[in-house]
DNA sequence: TTATTATGCAGTATTTATACTGCATGTCAA
DNA sequence: TTGACATGCAGTATAAATACTGCATAATAA
């Protein structure tokens, strides 16, 4: 159960990642958390109601956390999704990172060789 | 031009990782390297065309390299993008987590007390 | 109360991604 | 040389992602 769980939720974190203005978003809720839906989307080049879609997103894939204050929304960024990516995905593939590039490196050598 | 190139390299890159499918291929190459296009395949669900798709793309993201061998295609896994992924863009948010959990779990507090 | 502000929701148009089929080409082995 | 194999290429159908407009609702401020 868990395993499946993982799963689903890297696949959601991966694909909302995928998109600029979402990774855009991120890197502003890095530099300041508890930003309204209205301040986010600032500088976007997209109408509000396209941003909540993206927004919509980031939240499933549990980036980030929002809270009703009032009537603003407030959102928060949650980084626990992209540890777990790092450390459960790409860390594998830094580690055998010189394998790798080696035995790339001699096929590529062996081809010129021919 | 360097930025430029960056930038669009990593949107490559992270679309190329949105695909579960993708990632797969990319496991199996972490596994075993040097494969064809038809072992590739095996075990994907897909037809051989459609993975030739998928192919490009992370060929596009320089995250495989291919060679040819006479009638077959040969596929390297290059794991340099994934690394700079990690260093240039994941890294520095598992470098504020603790400060935006703190965040977070404060602002969540203060959400609870009203 | 009334105007303004922050946001949500519904519907739609457009683009992009994905998978398929059928056929072409080049390599190898008998 | 001929048949089997590995792959490419083109065209098409479908699904998914994205952005838009217009209107609705609730909170705040005057």
């Amino acid at each position: 159960m868990q395993l499946i769980y993982c799963i689903i939720e890297m696949e959601q974190v991966f694909k909302a990642l995928a998109a600029s203005s979402r990774r855009k978003m991120l890197d502003r809720l890095h530099i300041k958390q508890g930003v309204t839906l209205s301040e986010l989307v600032e500088g976007l080049d997209m109408r509000r109601q396209s941003a909540t879609r993206h927004i919509a997103v980031l939240e499933q894939a549990e980036l980030i956390v929002t809270l009703w204050q009032g009537r603003e929304k407030l959102h928060y960024l949650n980084p626990v999704p992209l540890e777990e990516i790092s450390r459960r995905w790409l860390d594998k593939f830094s580690q055998n990172k010189a394998a790798a590039i080696i035995s790339l490196k001699q096929a590529l050598e062996e081809n010129n060789n021919e």
